[in-house]
DNA sequence: AGGGTGACGATCA
DNA sequence: ATGATCGCCACCC
């Protein structure tokens, strides 16, 4: 079902870059580190999440690209859809413990979302009239 | 141009 | 919970 929802999205961006692809990807980056940015202390987002923060829904990847090249964001403060901690050995151990660190508590090995996902302003979507 | 690659995400067996 | 698939995106040969 959500499948569906992929490919759409698809569709959209790939219609929505064709005509108002103007800069390539510097805007989209840019947003993109502003939402890392803005995660407070103890909270944490997934990488889909910030995409679709940033309105670069489906770009994930491209968040984990950025997390990776752009110096001194609050890295570990980001995490897969679910809580899940994406990366690996000593580096999940070091995210885990930053996490920690911060307060985030852990449901398992997954962050517990339900208390620590931070909550991007969805105005763009509530502001239906406004 | 064509194919491989990730700190991804959703689904399904 | 785990692994396989498939979709997605920009990069890098």
């Amino acid at each position: 079902m959500k499948r569906q929802s992929q490919s759409e999205l698809g569709k959209f961006r790939s219609e929505k870059s064709k005509s108002g692809r103007s800069t390539p990807d510097n805007n989209n980056q840019a947003r993109v580190v502003r939402c890392i940015r803005s995660l407070p202390a103890g909270t944490v987002s997934s990488y889909g999440a910030i995409a679709r923060a940033a309105g670069w829904p489906g770009a994930a990847r491209q968040v984990v690209r950025i997390l990776r090249q752009v110096r001194g964001l609050p890295w570990h403060r980001v995490v897969g859809a679910g809580g899940a901690i994406k990366l690996t050995g000593e580096n999940a151990a070091e995210q885990q413990f930053r996490l920690r660190m911060e307060g985030v508590t852990f449901r398992g090995a997954r962050v517990d979302m339900k208390v620590h996902e931070f909550q991007f302003s969805k105005l763009k979507r509530a502001r239906s009239k406004n």
